[in-house]
RNA sequence: GCGCCUGUAGCUCAGCUGGAUAGAGCGUUGGCUUGCGGAGCCAAAGGUCAUAGGUUCGAAUCCUGUCAGGCGUACCA
């Protein structure tokens, strides 16, 4: 592909005079292989019509790349590049190994997930985390170095409702009595000590004070350095017990481990000094006793990095975040997904950033997603009905396919749960259905692992391929071509940072294979040694493609 | 009010750095069927690409207005 993308540069160059990068893009299969729409670009430039062009381009192509099949025009004025079936296989054959090495050398940080302690994940996070590490391994599949990193806010208000809640729970400051939880509902006590304490703020004048004590003791924890009185011994405790419930989580979800957890309060400290550094270079301004940076001169809303409490916000953590992250990876990508709901807020964020990183603001990219719901407006959390919990979506899908299959298989619920995430294409709202995610028929995971599992097993009882083959028939033509297409995708997917390219291309190739397979035999045709090695080349890009959105392909099922 | 995002088949979604007849799954209708794992294949029905303009040889794709929905809009995260 390469290969025509520079020869048609070249003769675009020396017959016409222009510089342009011609796009190849792939066209309707009857139409070839693929197609160029260079003439029809040049045309508004030469003032010329375009089919000549494209008769003048298609011959000197032709003759620059005599190994091509065919280069014909065609409509308007596009030109159709047909491969030579040796040509197409060797690509076919490429498809599973040749990877875009994009990224060699450099060095990602990658920031997902994002759940704080002392609460439970919802939907939203398991979104990120799912998106975030397929996004990590594509990266690394073309070259990174990425560094997994996970940021969550253990100091703040939330934090002090939740312990609230707990001290509330224990009858007081006695962290002896935590001994009575046991270890499997940890993590779910402290979310729902934090509900209650959530409550108790919004109904309760007496403990909405009491809360706003509590933050207060919570951030001199911390800069005191206490891990001893009984509070603390609380806090940090049930800190703790919070990232014991998450790893559980991740691993349950078998996806790559993060390298750290990066909690709010060691970014605190560094986001407050480029706060105040950015105070005396007039960066932010006094507002009515709180420190702001007003964006409303670059088309951006006002914010709030200190409160009129002297306490850091968000805005201000977030600095130290973006600060620490560059300290100690120096990136040449630092990518974070959130939902879509703060992209104005991280516009603000960033921009601020710029004055102090200008370089750390140039490498950042803010990813997002959009709400997650289940079909049919259905509640399906127990606390906010339209706000499901990351666990409420497992469960469902257990449960889904428990209906379905009658069976239990983990690995058939996790590729379920992970390809219906993966499947579209970020940033907008997404509809989770239990019930297609886990169907054996069309566009799911399980699918996908049975159209992988049922070609290993063809491979199988084919056993040591035999005798020699020319050439390629028309549906093994149409085969090929399609598993040719892979290092495209990855390449697209890898540039937009968008997984769903891959998904999308995934359940495409197995319709192609299963068209294909309909007619054709493998095993004891004449034709077996090339079929089957359409059959390998298939089964090792359905493979290589799940591996890279974290999903299982076992070799049966 | 202002800003950001979304609006494609009954439902869920691809396609969106402009290009050839707008695609897929589910659902509906009809066919194939003792198969190499049929968890499939073929076919049909189903679309004013929200809407009105504009730019262009060419617009689902770019620009503007309108409508509808979501989110944000200073001390929550």
């Amino acid at each position: 592909m390469r290969d025509i993308q520079t020869a048609l540069k070249n003769v675009v160059k020396q017959q016409f005079g222009h510089d342009i990068t011609p796009e190849l893009t792939r066209p309707d299969e009857q139409f070839g292989d693929y197609a160029t729409n260079a003439a029809l670009q040049l045309a508004g430039r030469l003032g010329r019509p375009p089919r000549e062009i494209a008769e003048e381009l298609a011959a000197a192509l032709k003759n620059e790349l005599p190994q091509l099949k065919d280069v014909a025009v065609a409509g308007p004025g596009f030109i159709n590049v047909t491969l030579d079936d040796d040509a197409l296989l060797a690509a076919a054959e490429a498809a599973p190994h040749a990877k875009p090495q994009t990224y060699k050398g450099k060095v990602v940080v990658a920031e997902y997930s994002d759940p704080n302690p002392f609460k439970a994940l919802h939907a939203g996070h398991l979104y990120t985390t799912l998106v975030g590490d397929a996004i990590s391994s594509l990266l690394e599949a073309a070259g990174a170095k990425v560094h997994r990193v996970n940021y969550g806010g253990d100091v703040g208000l939330h934090v002090a409702r939740a312990m609230w809640g707990i001290i509330h729970f224990l009858g007081g400051e006695h962290p002896e009595k935590l001994a009575d939880i046991s270890e499997a509902e940890r993590a779910t006590w402290i979310s729902k000590r934090y509900v209650e304490g959530n409550a108790a703020y919004e109904q309760d004048e007496t403990a909405k004070a009491e809360i706003i004590a509590l933050n207060k003791r919570v951030y001199q924890l911390h800069e005191t350095g206490d891990k001893t009185s009984p509070f603390a011994h609380i806090y940090w405790t049930c800190r703790q017990w919070s990232y014991d419930g998450f790893d559980n989580l991740y691993a349950q979800l078998q996806i790559h481990p993060f390298e750290r957890y990066i909690p709010e309060s060691e970014v605190t400290p560094p986001g407050l000094e480029i706060v105040k550094k950015g105070l005396k270079e007039g960066v932010f301004a006094e507002s009515d006793g709180a420190i702001v940076y007003k964006g409303e001169d670059e088309g951006l809303h006002t914010r709030v990095f200190i409160n009129s409490n002297g306490l850091p916000t968000y805005e201000a953590k977030d600095l130290g975040l973006a600060a620490t992250k560059w300290r100690d990876y120096k990136f040449d990508l630092g990518f974070i997904i959130t939902g879509n709901d703060i992209v104005e807020y991280m516009k603000v964020i960033i921009k601020a950033l710029g004055h102090f990183y200008p370089e750390v603001a140039e490498r950042s990219r803010h990813l997002t997603h959009g709400m997650i719901r289940l079909p049919g407006g259905k509640k399906m959390s127990s606390r906010k009905g339209n706000n499901p919990m990351a666990q409420d979506i497992l469960d469902a899908a257990v449960a889904a396919n428990k209906a379905a299959t009658g069976a239990d298989d983990n690995n058939v619920v996790l590729a379920a749960v992970k390809y219906a995430f993966l499947k579209y294409r970020i940033g907008g709202d997404m509809i989770y259905n239990p019930e297609e995610s886990v169907s054996l028929e069309g566009d799911s995971g399980p699918y996908l692992q049975y159209a992988h599992a049922r070609a290993r097993s063809i491979l199988v009882k084919a056993g040591e391929a035999k005798g020699e083959a020319a050439g390629l028939d028309a549906a093994e033509r149409s085969l090929a071509r399609k598993i040719s297409e892979y290092p495209e995708v990855i390449a697209k997917a890898v540039e937009e940072l968008m997984p769903h390219h891959i998904a999308v291309y995934l359940y495409e190739l197995a319709q192609s294979f299963n068209r294909f397979y309909e007619h054709n035999r493998v095993v004891g045709d004449p034709r077996q040694t090339t079929r089957q090695q359409l059959v390998a080349l298939y089964a090792d890009v359905l493979k290589d493609g799940l591996t890279l959105l974290n999903i299982a392909a076992p070799e049966r099922l």
